[in-house]
DNA sequence: GTTGAGCGTT
């Protein structure tokens, strides 16, 4: 399940987002989309869990979820893309 | 020392 977190605040980081999706349930992965171009946050992440039921709740559960003094948005991710683009010639 | 809609670098 590749869930999209948005609406995070600044103070937010990878490990705050493992830590609320994990209370429930297994989380494969959490990362908080920071700006390449300047390194400081964008505000916003992507969270990743094997188990959909448990994704679901912690959707629910997390959605308007007020962490930091902001409420996060959480829905479900597009795919992003291949991990090996080969329409890159 | 900054800010606020968004779908990410592998």
């Amino acid at each position: 399940m590749n869930m999209y977190v948005s609406n995070l605040s600044f103070s937010i980081s990878d490990a705050d987002l493992s830590n609320l999706f994990s209370q429930y349930g297994n989380v494969s992965s959490a990362k908080i989309i920071t700006d390449r171009q300047t390194g400081r946050s964008r505000g916003f992440g992507f969270v990743e869990m094997d188990v959909v039921t448990e994704a679901r709740e912690a959707m629910e559960k997390l959605h308007n979820k007020e962490v930091e003094g902001r409420a996060m948005s959480v829905a479900i991710a597009k795919e992003k893309e291949e991990r090996s683009p080969r329409s890159n010639y």
